[in-house]
Order: C-alpha cells, then sequence, then structure tokens
DNA sequence: CTTGACAACCTTACATCGTAAGTCTACTCT
DNA sequence: AGAGTAGACTTACGATGTAAGGTTGTCAAG
C-alpha cells in the first residue's frame, strides 16, 4: 500500500524561532546553523528561507522571542514595584537564554514584543507622574544596569561553586600570587565563601538605582 | 641586480592584535577573517597562526587591548572621583571599539590588562574603607551598569540626529501609529528634539549609582 | 665554513557555513 | 480537470577556520 502522506507538522515562523531558540539555549548560539536548524526540524536548511528571511532576521525574531517572556510591569502597585518586578523577569529571561545578551550588540532592529516591552515600561513611569525627561533618564539607568547585569551573568565561566573554584584557581596559576592583590583578596574571602552567588548582587544595585530614581523624581 | 630581501616588517603577536583591533573598528567584528586580517598585513592567513592559537585567542587578545586603554582609577582624589573617571574613560574605550561589548558574553578567559583593571578598582574601593562585601557590592553595580550602557549605545542603529529621525520613522511606519504611545510620545518630544544626544544619558545613571553607594557605606 | 635546528612564513586541502537559483509536489480554487 | 501556488527539496558557489605539511632564512654549535 502508499505510504500515508507524511503526517509531518507544516513549518512555520513560530516554530522555526522557537526551535532556534531551544536549539541555542542548549548548544550556545555559535554552534547554530541553518542546516543543524534544519536537521532539529526534519526539514532541509533552505526549507527555513520560505519563512525566515535570512539568518540575521532569525536572530532578531529570536531576541524578540526573548523579550516576550519578560512579564510588563504591572499597573496596580507603584512605579518602585512594578520596575522591581520587571527587571527580575528581565535577568530572569535572559538568563535562560544567555546567548540573547551577546546579540543584541549586533541587532538593530527592535520586534514588536520589544517596543511593546519598552513601551510598557515608559508607560508604567509616565503614569506615575515621571516628566518625559525623567522618564527617559530612569529607562536608561535601569535598563543599562539591567543588560549589563545579565552580560556579567553570561560572560561568567562558572555556575556551581565548584566550578567558580576551580576557575579562580586556573586564572591565579597563571600569574605570581601577588600580581593581583586585591581581586585575590576578594575572590579568597568572599567569591570562594560557601553560599556565594553572583546572581544574588542584582538586587543590591537594583535598589541603588530605583531608590536613586525614587529621590530624583522627588526633587525635579 | 637580485631585489633587496623584502623589508617586511615581522610579524607579532602584538601587531596582529593592533591589526585586528583597528580593522574590527573600520569594518565591524563581522567582517573580520583570518584571511583578510592577513591580507591587511601583507601575510597570508595561516601565518597568523604562530602569533595566536586560534581565532578565539585573537579575540580575546582584543578584548585585553580594549581594557588596556581604559584608565586606572587615580589614588588621590577621593573614591568618588576615582570611580567617575574611570567609568567615563571605559565607556570611551567601549565606544571607540564598539564591537567589543558584544564579544564579552562569549569570551571567558580574562587577560591580563583586564584582570589588573579589576584589580585596579577594588583596590581603590578598599582604600576608600569599603568593606569586601560592600566592595563587590559596588563593584558589580558599577560595571553592570557601565557595560550595560555600552551595549544600548553600541546597538542603537544611530548616531547622529538624521539617522535618528530616519530610523524612528521607519520603525513607526511599520505599525500603526498608536500601537506605541508612549514609546512614540517620548521619541517625538525627547528624542527628536534638536540637541539630544543618548550619551548624555550616561552621567545621570552614573551619579545615580555614586551617589547611592555612598550612602550605603555611610550606613552599613 | 658547514651543518642542522628552529622559527616564521606559505601552500594545499577539507569540512562547514549562508544562501542564490531552480525544481518538484501536493494543496486549493476555480 | 486544470491552473496556480506555497512550501518543501536539490544543487552549487564562495567564504570561513584551521589541520597538515612544505619552504626558507637565521643563527649557534661543530
Amino acid at each position: 500500500m502508499a505510504p500515508p502522506t507524511k503526517p509531518r507538522i507544516p513549518l512555520s515562523r513560530e516554530r522555526v524561532l522557537r526551535s532556534a531558540v531551544a536549539f541555542a539555549d542548549q548548544g550556545g548560539i555559535a554552534s547554530l546553523s541553518m542546516r543543524k536548524l534544519g536537521d532539529a526540524l526534519g526539514v532541509e536548511a533552505m526549507s527555513l528561507y520560505n519563512h525566515v528571511a535570512n539568518k540575521s532576521e532569525l536572530l532578531d525574531g529570536m531576541v524578540d522571542l526573548v523579550f516576550s517572556e519578560i512579564d510588563l510591569p504591572l499597573g496596580g502597585a507603584g512605579w518602585k514595584t512594578a520596575m522591581r518586578q520587571r527587571a527580575v523577569s528581565a535577568r530572569q529571561a535572559l538568563l535562560r537564554h544567555r546567548w540573547a545578551i551577546g546579540l543584541m550588540e549586533s541587532r538593530a532592529s527592535p520586534g514588536p514584543a520589544t517596543l511593546r516591552h519598552h513601551d510598557a515600561v515608559i508607560g508604567s513611569l509616565r503614569h506615575a507622574g515621571f516628566s518625559i525627561e525623567m522618564a527617559a533618564h530612569a529607562y536608561s539607568a535601569l535598563d543599562s544596569y539591567i543588560y549589563g547585569f545579565a552580560l556579567q551573568e553570561a560572560s561568567l565561566p562558572f555556575d556551581t561553586a565548584a566550578e567558580t573554584a576551580e576557575v579562580a584557581e586556573m586564572i591565579f596559576n597563571q600569574f605570581p600570587a601577588d600580581e593581583y592583590p586585591h581581586l585575590t583578596e576578594l575572590t579568597v574571602e568572599h567569591v570562594l565563601q560557601p553560599g556565594y552567588d553572583y546572581g544574588n548582587e542584582f538586587e543590591f544595585g537594583l535598589d541603588l538605582i530605583l531608590d536613586g530614581l525614587e529621590r530624583a523624581r522627588n526633587t525635579t
């Protein structure tokens, strides 16, 4: 008998982007090629081009998908709470998809989810009484901090305490023991202490900025 | 007569790295290939491998070279001045070499200039009386902000006012006029106003963090 | 002066990449 | 039944990183 027509799920831009994100999450962005992505979808590389114009647009779409995972600031509870919560959500999304932050430097055309996100943040600040100029200040300060933190977190070559110790040893073994005394001190007495987790630094800096913004808003 | 032996300047790791940085400054990091870099140095691609182990190590070296351009915090004038000045210097270096910030996500092994820089910053804070823990807080907050700001600046698809207007129009033309009202408002009434320069936002956020750190240091 | 080791450069070759161009096939709409 | 089309596939090309091995110029030891 003739084989039943293949029950293959049809491709779609949506499915391509989601697979690409999953692929990058697992193997890193460098290992994402059109051919391998095709393989993962049971399809030849060139078929992908029916759904994305080229690889650059694929990457744009992936970044926008990550942005769509970030909670929009909620309206009810005051701007500080709203800003803190969306900052935490943004960090989580960028931590789930570590490759995303490195892509941003080269992506110039923001997608709809990205724009919607920005719009919601600015709107939240404006509704709380921020002037346009203050909203721009706040927006820049907060986003810079969030992205920068995510960038540092993504580039940290260790996750667990054991890895941390290993990496620290490897680095310091390359140089005389007293070459970087303060860095060594901070590493030994802080970073290598049990319970250390760089991620905990996030909230300190975040609150610094939020408190500063509150003061600045009341002044100006 | 026999042509004199070619007066070619010999290659060196130094020269390779400097050329690579210059090349990336001009054409973007994506256009930097071993062959083209070889061409720029009057040499075949494979000759570069006598001076750098592979392309990844080349990129590491380039990032470290950028770090070496950042002024170390100076000792005399109080930690706030020192931190502000090195922050400004860091931003300038990252602006001169826009590709550098995008590389950081993927570079895991810091070079000597990078380590020396970190050591000097921590040392400056410690000498100013910061506890180890507070120094770690301050360090994380400041660097996150600096890198994040540089990342946003590098990914901004416009430099001049004319470009800004062009890009804004292009983006908003893709969507209904009222799709992103707050973003539109901020763009029209702030970003597109004469004299706007995103770079000016840097100092606002920086002072926010520095003032916050001062307060936090006095409290704890 | 010869020799031989070694560093620095070059040549060739290969797998992999993004993607242009063209083809095939199975629906959908008349 | 026939035409059109969307979405898959095939083939092919130039560019990339780099492994393997060949060539040459310099310099120290014999």
